[in-house]
DNA sequence: TATTGTTATACTCTATAACTATA
DNA sequence: TATAGTTATAGAGTATAACAATA
């Protein structure tokens, strides 16, 4: 190993903890990890969880489309789609009116594992954030969003 | 390119946006890519940034040190004290009592370098959080403390 | 025997380019 | 000619393992 021992005592710089921007770079990578690791135990991924929330509110959507509304690149998307029809949980078809689009429809089986990956997902939100209480949670929850929104109008409603 | 068309119109599916931890996620990812894009066009990187800030606030650290703090791998510090090294911003020299060990420390063009680098910083922040007000800003990095401090004891000052 | 700094290597996530089949 | 999906490849960022010098 490099890193042997712990040293707990060992603070990161004053200038850093005072920045909002280098705190949110860091509790982001922190959470994408223990997202990671909680879909892992799983035999899942966060992707998984996204793809399948996608189509449970847009059902036959296509591949371009789901894409798009995640922020994936398509040719990435592939990969994910390939794992979830092995696991049985959706289905590509191609689209009669236009037969180089796959319309990709959730299975009543991608259904209970959306319960599933949201039970998890929940999970380690809920340890993540356990130093907030729930206002302070809804707060957070607000200014992130009104960054989202700045930053990407696409979260704008 | 795979992506020809933009369709802003496809928006991120309510589940996800309505997640604390998703927004985190995809906020820190974007932030860090808009802070490497504004340090990478000064010809650095955010991490020179995050290690000349160490030095300043604690001279003369050794490797292992300036790694703990910083929470990087002792073995990736050191193309990044090479390059800050050969760009004459600091300065490594044997520990002579312990010869193993090497002290760094900032060099009066490191120190002036910082300050160049602390602007990028703060412009990149101040352009992402763009959305919130004085007291909005204050509001979250106070929120995003208290999470840090629930995960990582070393930010509880 | 253990630790510091170093080098080499492997692995994940993502972006890019090129291919096919359809339009 | 352009687009949807696919495949292959390459890059950045990071983690792991092994090494030499020193304790």
């Amino acid at each position: 190993m490099t890193t042997p021992v712990q040293k707990p005592g060992v603070k990161p710089p004053y200038e850093l903890v005072c920045s909002t921007a280098y705190l949110l770079k860091r509790l982001g990578g922190k959470i994408k990890e223990r997202s990671l690791e909680a879909f892992e135990a799983a035999g899942a991924s966060p992707y998984h969880h996204t793809v399948l929330a996608v189509l449970a509110e847009s059902p036959r959507e296509t591949q371009a489309t789901i894409a798009d509304s995640l922020g994936y690149d398509r040719s990435w998307l592939v990969g994910l789609l390939d794992e979830l029809e092995q696991a049985g949980l959706i289905e590509r078809k191609r689209d009669p009116a236009d037969r180089r689009r796959h319309l990709v429809s959730l299975k009543p089986e991608g259904k209970q594992k959306l319960d599933d990956l949201r039970a998890i997902s929940r999970g380690v939100e809920d340890e993540f954030l356990g130093g907030l209480d729930a206002d302070e949670r809804k707060e957070l929850h607000e200014l992130l969003l009104q960054v989202a929104r700045h930053n990407d109008p696409r979260y704008s409603s």
